[in-house]
DNA sequence: ATAACCCGTTCACTTAAGTTAAGAAATTCA
DNA sequence: TGAATTTCTTAACTTAAGTGAACGGGTTAT
């Protein structure tokens, strides 16, 4: 599990054995069930995650309704808005299946970056690459309809189809659950 | 104009005189006339910008018709996808007004960066904090409909609507130009 | 085992966005 | 200034998403 963290990271920088174990000291590994809310709207947390295997999902209740609008699996970083804006968040984290993953505090990583500053590229590097392909994302979000949406859903990301919900994979497209089923049977009308 | 960006700057790293002079010899400052593209598809590009003055677009050509995802105002930076992914640009970025920006290359912060490590943790602050913002920004257009997305832009920038002509906002809205239109004359009734 | 509930689908209907086209208003340019 | 071009608006029509309700399959709980 820890090869994971490690491989990850030398995509970006690379570490000596100290430097390892001065990670490896540090209890970041974490299992987490399924269901398990690791944010709540309004709480103020300074924690950001790395999902080693499973799948988490960002979510807000609007009107009593939730509203799914991220999903982050093997590889992928959340650190939530609440943690850079020192703000009570905004939405809720929760585990759609049983999750593996790494939780690290902001306090941590200042210490870790002003010890190796390295780290503190590392994370430069990945936040601008992170903001990048979000950026990315949303151009594309923009100038596609939802139907375009989902067909690129499933070139880029066919696992999420498979392992998350309907209604949740909906508003992730930002449509309502009864329009994107009939959107997927508009689209196997056509393939036939 | 220069003190903008020290101003700047200061929110997030404190300068010496001495890192300021390092700045300033670097060329950064330039005047940019109305309608200039700065970036197009298909370039290979280093540049970032910071917008001192004036207003910036990025547009994505598609099917032959532009279509706006992002404006870039007084107090904003902008590091193209192309500049982190090293690969061609996908989309277009130009002046939509007489623009007074800085234009800086990844050698030029490489540099500045081992010179200075303060800058470094700037960039880390900054990429972060413009990513979250991001990642907000896209959550609030994923749960809204146009008009909600129009109603909250008068809110938030009201200045855009003022100075950008309406098919590139509505593109910017995820909308095509004549249901803007619509959609503002459907408000006004509202309003009376 | 049966009732209660949740989820995805379907249907009929409403509302709003896409499309095509035409005209009015504003801007550019000769 | 006046012609040309572009931009914005309006309208009629088409298409797709929102809404409310009902149905069936699957799971959970009692």
């Amino acid at each position: 599990m820890q090869d994971i963290l490690f491989d990850f990271i030398s995509k970006y920088i690379s570490l000596t054995d100290d430097e390892k174990n001065a990670l490896l000291s540090l209890d970041l590994f974490h299992s987490v069930k399924k269901g398990t809310v690791l944010l709540k709207e309004g709480q103020k947390s300074k924690d950001s995650y790395f999902v080693l295997k499973g799948c988490m999902r960002k979510y807000y209740i609007i009107d009593g309704e939730e509203k799914t609008t991220a999903f982050y699996t093997e590889m992928e970083v959340l650190t939530p808005h609440c943690v850079i804006s020192k703000t009570p968040s905004e939405y809720y984290i929760s585990c759609l299946e049983d999750t593996i993953l790494t939780i690290s505090n902001t306090d941590m990583e200042a210490e870790v970056n002003s010890k190796f500053p390295k780290f503190e590229s590392m994370c430069r590097l990945l936040s601008e690459e992170i903001s990048a392909k979000q950026q990315i994302d949303f151009d594309e979000f923009k100038t596609s309809s939802p139907e375009q949406r989902y067909m690129n859903l499933l070139q880029a990301r066919p696992d999420l189809i498979q392992r998350v919900p309907q209604q949740q994979l909906a508003s992730f497209l930002g449509i309502k659950p009864q329009s994107l089923s009939r959107l997927r049977a508009r689209i196997f009308e056509k393939k036939s």
